[in-house]
RNA sequence: GGCGACGUGGCCAAGUGGUAAGGCAGAGGUCUGCAAAACCUUUAUCACCGGUUCGAAUCCGGUCGUCGCCUCCA
């Protein structure tokens, strides 16, 4: 069974073949960290955090590259992003990327995202900018102005292959001052000259100045990767020019593929309208975090397949967060059974269930990383485990280990909405103790009919999150 | 205007040639001290029109509609 992978550069599901073979190097372009991240972000890296979990379960030997963006990248009035944050809040620049840059990463850590292997910076790569900007020039791709310097798109003739559009169709840009200098509207910026109020800048052989956007990502790349490398990812919206650039600029300055598979995202909408800086109809993701738990975040990012956008809605979130609730109880109920098993060696019904599963999940998986089948697969599963163990007395230790297990590797390693365990605080252990103390009170209350007492338990622990469920075979809890 | 997606049951969403996965919601039922959970049953011919084919949601053409990008955005 192949990996198949739609590559945007062919529009076509290819079987994927890596470079070298049982090695995955894949660079997805990074956030400008200049403030929150929102639910967006945790959309694109969510997805790729489960294509790259999805790839090393597979075997492959992974090297992630994602950028960090925290100089060069322009608002359309042509200021930095990172000076305008820095003015309003009379900060250094590098202060607010450095507090912007470890809230992203906690946000993606309390989403579940696995970070990249490495996070390059485009502030601490200028000199390998500046090479990669030397190269151009030499090779008679870029060229020089008032101490700015140029990338000359019509010496690419490939430019616009990636999102298949054409030179002559493009409409000149808006900002005056710079399309003066260009001598084709399309040709965009590699290098910037510093005005004096920038300052943000170093020096480069045409003067102080910064780097553009776009070079960050093929010097990095180029770097860490090397000339060409397997998967290049990211958002859909920044496929022009972003992307467009990017392969301009790595292809005419290396002389080679920049890469073989291209992966892009779909974008998230809110409430139905896409979200944007300048629209201001941001949702971040610690205020998403303030109101569902991380795993049901995750379980309505993957159900829908990653090239598709999606609409965030509280009605969305909400049904994925019931969905994965469906899950985890099963999740919660096996593992309480696993404590008191009857030892004893998997039963042939539960192996061929399990085998089925995997197989199907793998199938699934390998169809260009299609989450929200392989989410079905683990529904199925989980309406005939809860059948299993609901209708078919005790299952044997080896049988409830290996649901567990399964759980573990499909909905916990690849798709991250299965915990190890419950989450708990630092008494867990304690707490634990405690709340199986007041379940034991409450059986003895029931045995006796002391309905009052016994409910009086029940609701008194759902107030404080703890949920009560009984069973034929005992009384489960878990947290809401 | 150009480029690119998309339009599947009440909602979300898989499925890209052989008579429609899954989740949520709804209805009925089983179980239960009650509750919760779970399980069972139940709701679609795939925007519309035309074409190709023995056969199409799935391929081709057209119509209508939605969205993204073309300017900063993941």
């Amino acid at each position: 069974m192949t990996l198949k992978i739609y590559n945007v550069l062919t529009r076509k599901k290819e079987e994927f073949v890596p470079l070298v073979e049982g090695r995955v190097n894949m660079y997805v372009c990074g956030p400008t960290v200049y403030d929150y991240s929102h639910v967006g972000h945790a959309k694109t890296y969510g997805n790729f955090d489960v294509i790259v979990r999805w790839l090393r379960y597979l075997g492959y030997d992974v090297l992630y590259v994602q950028n960090i963006t925290d100089v060069g990248h322009m608002l359309d009035t042509g200021e930095d992003r990172v000076l305008k944050k820095a003015r309003q809040l009379s900060a250094e620049p590098m202060q607010i990327v450095e507090t912007y840059m470890r809230q992203y990463f906690a946000d993606m850590d309390a989403l579940g995202i696995q970070r990249p292997d490495i996070s390059p910076r485009a502030s601490g790569h200028v000199p390998e900018q500046i090479e990669m900007i030397e190269e151009l020039i030499a090779k008679g791709h870029a060229y020089e102005v008032n101490g700015s310097v140029y990338f000359d798109v019509t010496s690419f003739p490939e430019y616009g292959k990636l999102s298949g559009r054409v030179l002559e169709d493009q409409e000149e840009g808006s900002r005056e001052a710079v399309r003066t200098e260009k001598r084709h509207p399309a040709d965009f910026a590699l290098w910037k000259k510093a005005d004096p109020e920038h300052i943000l800048h170093w020096p480069s052989p045409w003067g102080e100045g910064y780097p553009g956007w776009h070079i960050e990502c093929s010097a990095m790349a180029t770097k860490y990767l090397g000339p060409t490398f397997d998967i290049h990812g990211g958002g859909i919206d920044n496929i022009f020019p972003h992307n467009e650039c990017e392969i301009a600029q790595s292809e005419a300055a290396n002389d080679e593929p920049l890469a073989r598979y291209w992966m892009l995202v779909g974008s998230l909408t809110l409430d139905g309208v896409k979200m944007s800086k300048s629209l201001g109809n941001t949702l971040t993701v610690r205020e998403a975090l303030e109101r569902w738990p991380a795993e049901a975040i995750r379980t309505f990012i993957l159900s829908s397949h990653y090239s598709s956008p999606i609409d965030f809605s509280d009605e969305a979130v909400e049904a994925a967060r019931k969905g994965w609730q469906r899950i985890w109880s099963a999740v919660v109920l096996v593992r309480e059974q696993l404590r008191r098993a009857p030892e004893g060696e998997i039963s042939d019904e539960v192996d061929v269930l399990v085998d089925a599963t995997k197989a199907a999940f793998t199938e699934k998986m390998n169809d260009d990383f299609n989450a929200p089948a392989a989410l079905a697969v683990l529904q199925d599963f989980t309406r005939q485990v809860n059948t299993l163990l609901n209708e078919q007395g005790p299952q044997t230790s080896g049988s409830l280990a290996a649901i567990d297990q399964l759980y573990r590797e499909l909905g916990g390693d690849v798709l991250g909405i299965i915990p190890d365990e419950a989450e708990m605080g630092a008494d867990a252990e304690r707490e634990e103790g405690l709340i199986r103390l007041l379940i034991e009170l409450r059986a003895q209350a029931r045995a006796q009919k002391d309905w009052a007492t016994s409910d009086r338990i029940r609701d008194q622990l759902r107030e404080l999150g703890v949920v009560l469920e009984d069973r034929p075979d005992g009384t489960i809890w878990k947290f809401e």
